[in-house]
DNA sequence: GATTAATCGAGACGGTACGTCAAGTCTTGAT
DNA sequence: ATCAAGACTTGACGTACCGTCTCGATTAATC
C-alpha cells in the first residue's frame, strides 16, 4: 500500500538530505494555485503548464512532487477537506442530518464538484490515483460517518441489524448520482428526506 | 432542445434528401467498432482514428456523423440500451426489484461501466454532451422508474406522498457511487435490501 | 500523344451520343469562374469545390470534363490566350519588340502570372500536366517566335548562324526569371534592352 | 526586414539562453533528411511525418524550428549552398562562364531542381517564405554576379553603360525557364553561347 | 411513346496530410 | 539535489482538399 501513496515524493533512494533541499513554500504554492485553476475550468481542462505558470513555478519542480497531473489533483482536494470532525449533536438523527449535510456542503460549495468528474475517469483508467483517492478521501469520510452510525447503535438508537455501508451508501449515493450523472440540483430537503428514510428502516424500536 | 441533441448530424438545412445520403450502414459499422473498441480499452484509450480502422471506414467519415469523440461515445451507448421494458410483477415491490435488477446487469454486463467514468468528465466540460447523455439515456431511465413508483401509488401499494424522484435517486444513486467513486463491488444483496429500505418508508398502510 | 492531351474528356467507349448531352454552356461557366477565382486566390488556394460553388455546377461535372484540378486551370488559361498573331512589323526588330512586349503583357496582366507558380509544382509532379501546359501553351508561343526569327534570317536581317531556340530563351527566360524567382518588377525598358541585346550579336551584317 | 526571417524560431523575448536550449544536432540531422527525401520525392510528396520518422524527431520538434513545411525547406535549401566562390579566373568572359557553369551545376546535380517548382508555388502563396528564399538564397547569389560584373567594368573589359542586372538575368533567366517551364534540357554549349551573347554587347572596345 | 443511357446537383466517401495540443521526461546553467 | 526555463517524445486531436461514387431527377436520342 505505502507504494500506492501519492504523499510527496522522496528524492532518489540514496539517502534523504543530500544537496539542495526542497522549497517547502512551492508545496502550498502549487497546490494554491491547482485548486485556483480547477475551480475556473474543471479537471479536464486544467493544465499543469497552466499551474506552473500561476504558481511562477517550473513544471519539473511540479512533477518532482507529483507523478501524475490526477495525483496532484487529488492532494489539492485533501487540502481542501477539514479534519472532518465527527458531529455530536447527541442523537443519531441530527448526527446523520449533520453529516450529510457537510457533505452536500463539500460537494456544492467547494472545488469538489468541478474536481470529481475528471478524477473519476481517472480513477477508472488509474488504479493507483484510484487507491490514493479513496484513501486519503474516500475512506476517512467513510470512517466518520461509520462512526457515527455504529455510535447510534451503541446508544440503542438503531437495529442493530443495522448494515453501517448500506446506510452510508444510501445517504451519500445519490448525492454523487445528481452531480455526475443527471445534473439535476439537490433537493434543499433532501438531508431531512433521506435521514428520515434510513431511520424509518432502521430506527430502534426500544 | 433541438439544437443541443447530437444524434447524427444532418447535411445542411436546404433540404434533407439532396445529394448523396449518408450510408446508414456506416452509422451501424462505426457504433459497432465502438462498442467494441468501448469495452475493450474504456473511453479514455477509445480513439476515433482506431474506431475508423476497425470499422473499415476513414476519420471524415465519422466526424461527419458526430461532431467529437465523446458524441460519437455516447449515441454508441444509446444503441446498447434496450428499449427498457416497464416490468410487469404485478407489485410494486416485484417491479421496483426488477428495474434495480436490471440497472445492476447494465452497469456491470455491459460496456457501460467500462464508459461511464470517461463520459461522467467529459459532461463536465461539455453541455451539449451532457445534454445528450441526459435526454437520450438517463431521461428514458427515469420514466421508466417513475412509471413504476406512480402505478405503485395508483394500486395504492405506496403512500400518495411518495416522493417519486427521491425514491428514484435514492435505488439507483448507491449503484452509481460504488461504481465511479468507491470501486466497490455492489453487494449481492443490494436489490432487495435498497427496496425494502424504501417500502419501510413508503409502503402504503391500506 | 494524343492521350496526353486533356481537351475536354468524352464520354465512355461505347458510342458517342447516346443519352444526355453534355450541357456545352458549363463548360465556359465553369472555365469562367475558375479564371475569376485564379486571379483572387492563386492556384494553390484554389479549390475545385469553391470553383463548383460559384459556377452553380457540381463537382462531378467539372470531373467529367477534366481530370484534374491542374488541367482545369491549363484550359481556362488556354482560353485567355488571344490566338497569337505573329506581328508585321516589317523588321526583325520590331517583330521581337511586339513580341515581347505581348508577353510581358501575359505574364502581367492576366492570370496567369498568379496561375503560373501553382502550375509550375503541379507540372514537376504530373507529366501529364506538363504535356498538356506544354503542348497548349507553350509550344504555340515558341512557334510564333520561331517564325518570326526565322523570317528575320529569311530577310537578311539577322545572320544565318542564329539560334533560335537560344532566343527565344534569352528573351523570354529572364521575364519567367523575374515573374516566379526573384519577385522584381520587370523593367519598363526591358523589351527593348533584350532586343538589343540580341541584335547586337545576330544582325546581319549585309 | 528581421520579423520575415524564418531562420529558426528563436524562444520567447525573455532573454536568450534560459531553459534547455534547442539541440542544434537535431537541427542539422532535420535538414539533412529533409534534403534527402527532397530528393527522393521531390517538395509537392515531402511531408513533415516523415521527416520526422527518419531524423529520429518528433513532428512537434520540426514545427518548434520552422512554422510550416515550406520553411524547412528553404532552411534546408540553403545549407545546400556553397558560400559561393567568387570565381578569379582574370577575365570577366572566364567568371561569367564559371559562373553559369556553376548555376547550371546547382540546377542539375543538387536537390535544387527538384524542390524548385514546389517552393515557387509556395512564394507565391505565402509573401514570407518568398522574402526568406529571396533573400537566402537569391540575394546572395545575385550579389555574386553583381561584383563579377562590375570588376569586369572597373578592369575596362565591359561597357561602363553595362546593366549589371540585366546581364545577370540574361545569363541566369533562361536556366530557369527551361528547367521550370519548357523542360527542354539545358544545351551543352549554352553557358558559352550565353556568355557570348552578352559579350557581343557590352564588351568594351578598349 | 417507351426505353435507355449519360447528364445534372448535392454531398458522402476513402485517403492523406496538415498543424496543434497536452502529458510527462530530460537538459542546461545557476544556486 | 534543487530551481526556472523550455526542449523533447509520444500520441491523439480535429480539419482540409483531393478525386471518386451514389442518389434521385432530368433530358435527349433511339427504338
Amino acid at each position: 500500500m505505502s507504494e500506492n501513496m501519492l504523499a510527496p515524493r522522496r528524492p532518489g533512494g540514496h539517502g534523504f538530505d543530500r544537496g539542495r533541499p526542497r522549497d517547502p513554500a512551492l508545496d502550498q504554492v502549487i497546490l494554491g494555485a491547482t485548486i485556483d485553476l480547477l475551480s475556473e475550468v474543471g479537471y479536464l481542462r486544467l493544465t499543469v503548464a497552466e499551474v506552473a505558470r500561476r504558481a511562477g513555478v517550473s513544471k519539473p519542480a511540479i512533477y518532482r512532487r507529483w507523478a501524475q497531473k490526477s495525483q496532484l489533483v487529488v492532494e489539492a482536494m485533501v487540502t481542501q477537506m477539514h479534519a472532518g470532525q465527527g458531529p455530536e449533536t447527541g442523537s443519531a438523527a441530527g448526527d446523520l442530518l449533520a453529516l450529510t449535510g457537510q457533505l452536500i456542503g463539500a460537494l456544492t460549495m467547494t472545488p469538489l464538484g468541478r474536481v470529481l468528474p475528471g478524477l473519476v475517469a481517472e480513477m477508472a483508467a488509474d488504479p493507483v490515483l484510484a487507491n490514493s483517492y479513496r484513501t486519503l478521501i474516500i475512506r476517512p469520510m467513510q470512517q466518520l460517518w461509520r462512526d457515527t452510525i455504529e455510535a447510534g447503535v451503541t446508544r440503542g438508537e438503531l437495529t442493530t441489524d443495522t448494515d453501517v455501508d448500506f446506510v452510508l451508501n444510501a445517504l451519500a449515493g445519490p448525492l454523487y448520482f445528481s452531480l455526475l450523472i443527471t445534473g439535476e440540483p439537490i433537493a434543499p430537503d433532501y438531508a431531512h428526506t433521506a435521514v428520515d428514510l434510513v431511520l424509518a428502516r432502521y430506527r430502534s424500536a426500544g
